[in-house]
DNA sequence: ATGGCACGAGCATCGTGA
């Protein structure tokens, strides 16, 4: 299996670059985030005609998250336990939930696509969100695993977290005064590690950034941070093959302005044409 | 000190992004 993850900024913008990106990197399952569409404005056929079929959470024109795959998908939810809302002025356990969570089945391979909440500034509600949301994420996943050790469990999208400073190609982002950097985010990114879920791509590449901004020639400086990631349970972390980082999408017409993340996975099925089969 | 770019709603400009 061929798992991508790509935060695409719009899908409504970008369906054509993103439908042929995955036909021609021959991607079984894409994770998308920051759709910025309801159901009903997601371009469906596209991604039919190509070979897909397609869940979508989306609930306004803001954040907005789905999976397209070439197989089934089982046991889809919007929300994972105990995920918090926001919205301006409404901080308290009854505020809306947003389109940041995506869960689907996948050949026995749970996958969530996720967009975590930006933070804003340091001093922000959004930032105390975002914090609070990982936390709940990570609860989730590590009760998951603790029910089912040998659930291969991938969570996938834009965690808005630069964990290392060798990720940090932007000399705009700083800590103590940025977000993405502060030690409080980079403690939840790493909390996953401790719940059981290894981030899959870095042992494999550890260099590339995955998120250039559009302003001030960013991309042709390379000033971007490595932000959109792969975290995953032991049982899928040892059935990776491969990983792949596609900064060339981030150059021509209109591109978002993050790039895909893939990692290939090999579960010993050896149906899936991944791999060839040695005889002896 | 501030803007730079891009997107969607909706028609002037604002909220959002990191």
């Amino acid at each position: 299996m061929r798992l991508a993850t790509w935060n695409v900024n719009s899908i409504r913008t970008r369906v054509r670059r993103t439908v042929d990106f995955a036909v021609r990197e021959d991607i079984d399952v894409l994770a998308m985030q920051e759709i910025k569409c309801k159901p009903e404005q997601f371009p469906y056929a596209q991604f039919e005609e190509a070979g897909y079929q397609v869940e979508v959470h989306g609930l306004n024109q803001w954040n907005g998250v789905a999976i397209a795959s070439r197989l089934p998908m089982t046991d889809v939810s919007t929300a994972f336990d105990a995920m918090p809302g926001f919205a301006k002025g409404h901080e308290g356990p009854d505020a809306p939930l947003e389109a940041r969570a995506l869960g689907a089945t996948v050949d026995g391979v749970q996958i969530w696509s996720l967009y975590v909440p930006n933070g804003r500034s340091l001093e922000d509600p959004h930032y105390t969100y975002k914090l609070h949301w990982l936390e709940a994420l990570r609860q989730h996943a590590a009760s998951a695993l603790q029910k089912n050790p040998n659930l291969p469990l991938a969570l996938v999208g834009d965690f808005n977290i630069i964990p290392f400073d060798s990720d940090n190609g932007d000399p705009d982002i700083v800590e103590g005064v940025s977000t993405h950097v502060s030690p409080a985010e980079r403690q939840a990114f790493f909390a996953f590690q401790d719940a059981g879920l290894a981030d899959v791509v870095r042992p494999l590449l550890p260099e590339g950034f995955t998120y250039w901004d559009y302003q001030r020639l960013k991309f042709p400086r390379n000033e971007g941070v490595r932000i959109d990631f792969v975290l995953g349970s032991s049982p899928l972390a040892g059935a990776v093959t491969g990983a792949s980082i596609y900064r060339d999408e981030r150059k021509g017409e209109q591109p978002s302005d993050h790039v895909p993340v893939v990692v290939d996975l090999d579960f010993g099925g050896g149906d899936d044409g991944d791999m060839p089969m040695i005889f002896a």
